[in-house]
DNA sequence: CAGTGGTCTAGACCACTGT
DNA sequence: CAGTGGTCTAGACCACTGC
């Protein structure tokens, strides 16, 4: 057991150090982690103790087991994010699968909030796509997003046509960024000249606005987004206790 | 250990039996339960199979562990609740806390949609409160609820001024009934004649809508509950991963 | 079949609470 | 101080996966 030995229960120490190595890449998606006797053996304490560590990053959303085959790292899949609840308005014809496309890929310098958020100098140059989601043939949200250039340079070169449907998939393929959590805010505007065009909306009507900051498994800032949706086609449901 | 014996872990069936003395009132929030030692002996198990079937209550919010003290069942405190979202508008004088009046205590026949959601039988009477919220000096939102009266006879003699700032503790004291969970729905939608005039907000106007269902322990729907508010006080905020 | 995670036990010892 | 939950151990056996 590396680093600090204060008084913390052994799982908890025992935790942060997967965790540090699903951070740092030395665990990766995909692949199975140490069975349970061997991490038991590495760390020096019973089984039950690693089974209790790996309980919390089970819990966390980090890990995933499946009996009879292993523990392995979890991709993030962002079923609870909000933009998943902007459904289909039009029901009169068959239900219709989600569509993305990415309508344009430039290096431009972001407000200073944006960078403030990214964790930029002020006036850094960023990658910025603008992306459109459509359900059947409706719009139903458009993306500003910003990233930036230093991790995904790679994407510089990358016409918008070639961006896959998801794209944090596709960060992972281009440029081995992965995306482990997020945070976004949800708040309700009108329409005004400066919302986005591609959403066929008229003045003055609801929109609702997602702002979304993703972060990197050691907690690093990697995306900024900003989310526009008819208000109309919004609904958003929780379970409480 | 009662009723069925099928091929269920231990400590799901323990966790059942468990709930069930919470659904009937056996265990009641406040009060102790036996201490584990006194449970793995009621039920014949090792006292690590009672911790993990608590555990499992515990992550689910129905129990509360405290070192040195006991375990208790725990009163849903509902933080995570999308009303919760609505923040102070006018922030130029001190923060201010909220408040909530009762504006009207009446027995009246709900529309359909609702009596179905109370599994009541269409055209029932159903007990109706209006209630507003304020924050400082502006009216963030307006409820409207109804309550089957078979379970909240009591709450019909009470005058709108007699009613609590909390309606579940006030509900519990007066009627024993306990809210356990519910689930919300957000939607927006744009003033029109029939939104609350106590919101004071401009026709065509964004406004944010929740309907909430909330249920007892044993799921009998309790409450049926719609919320409108101004949605430029509106503001709600996830983490994702 | 060997290897993995899932369940369960019985007990030791620690840390916190209230009297 | 006695009583509670919190940590940790070492082992047995089961159920599932993939070869």
């Amino acid at each position: 057991m590396p680093t600090v030995d204060s008084r913390l229960p052994r799982y908890q120490r025992l935790r942060d150090d997967m965790l540090s190595r699903i951070a740092s890449g030395a665990w990766v998606p995909g692949v199975a982690i140490p069975n349970e006797a061997q991490l038991a053996e590495q760390y020096h304490v019973a089984i039950g103790t690693v089974r209790r560590a790996v309980d919390t990053l089970v819990n966390d959303g980090l890990l995933e087991r499946s009996q009879g085959r292993g523990t392995f790292v979890r991709r993030p899949s962002f079923d609870s994010s909000l933009v998943r609840f902007f459904r289909q308005i039009d029901t009169s014809g068959p239900p219709a699968s989600p569509c993305s496309t990415v309508l344009s890929n430039t290096v431009n310098k972001p407000s200073d909030a944006i960078c403030e958020a990214l964790d930029l100098e002020t006036g850094s140059p960023s990658i910025h796509l603008r992306r459109l989601r459509t359900l059947g043939n409706t719009a139903v949200s458009v993306d500003e997003i910003w990233l930036p250039v230093n991790r995904f340079a790679a994407l510089r070169d990358i016409s918008p046509h070639e961006f896959g449907s998801l794209l944090y998939p596709f960060y992972e393929a281009q440029c081995g960024q992965l995306i482990a959590s997020a945070r976004e805010t949800l708040t309700v505007v009108t329409a005004t000249a400066d919302t986005p065009g591609e959403l066929n909306v008229p003045d003055g009507a609801p929109v609702v606005h997602v702002e979304r900051l993703a972060r990197g498994y050691d907690g690093t800032p990697l995306e900024y987004r900003r989310t526009w949706g008819n208000a109309a086609t919004f609904r958003y449901q929780v379970d409480i206790n």
